[in-house]
DNA sequence: CAAGATACCTTGACAGGCGAGGTATCTTGT
DNA sequence: ACAAGATACCTCGCCTGTCAAGGTATCTTG
């Protein structure tokens, strides 16, 4: 991995919210689907990743609820609420102001 | 200020290490002209910049001395090392990298 | 002469990331 | 049959960067 997460930080739970826009998804998967995503630069650590879910539920933005799956290990899978929407939509808004200022302010 | 500054954490050496680019500076200074070319979008809050410079001078990045103001408040004014320079053209690039990596995560 | 600007600094709390450790189940190779 | 590895979940405690709050000292302006 070859990217510092501290460049990352702030953006776990915006990452999580857009993955749960395209359908529910436990945990696991959403790594190993970062990991692709990224060829390998990037990934959450498993920590990091389940204080995140416990924070957007907190928060209201996903519920969870326990798959039932017959074979293999137990999956929590995690679904997106309204609200996780809307505040999706915001935090991709504030990505986009963030971004400018930062190239504004380290380039040149 | 509209930006959250956890989106930006992470980015305060490369800023002050950017704008000692342009020739040494002080701390005051460096925040005025960070508020200004965000016209008010983003600040550095006082103690955040002054725990970077201490990071920054303990990294070797930059190194300081007093100004000799006969007038006005005393100044404390910062320059960046050569290694200061290696390490914003490092930093710059993992930038490059990580926006494009949490663009390709957070959107579509 | 008070108020505000300039300019510096420290302390302590907080939040997010994560290393290290743990549990339980299933699959695969020998 | 059994060990090793993959899948899948979780928690605890440390580390680091940010920042609110507080402080100092000097100059300018009404």
């Amino acid at each position: 991995m070859s990217i510092t997460s501290d460049l990352i930080r702030g953006h776990t739970d915006t990452i999580i919210l857009s993955h749960l826009l395209q359908g529910d998804t436990y945990g696991y998967q959403i790594n190993k689907a970062i990991v692709q995503k990224t060829d390998h630069q990037y990934e959450l650590k498993e920590a990091t990743l389940y204080t995140a879910f416990r924070r957007l539920e907190q928060a209201g933005y996903i519920y969870s609820y326990w798959g039932d799956e017959t074979t293999g290990a137990r999956r929590r899978y995690y679904s997106i609420t309204n609200e996780g929407r809307i505040a999706y939509a915001r935090l991709l808004r504030e990505w986009q102001e963030a971004k400018n200022i930062i190239d504004q302010l380290i380039t040149e």
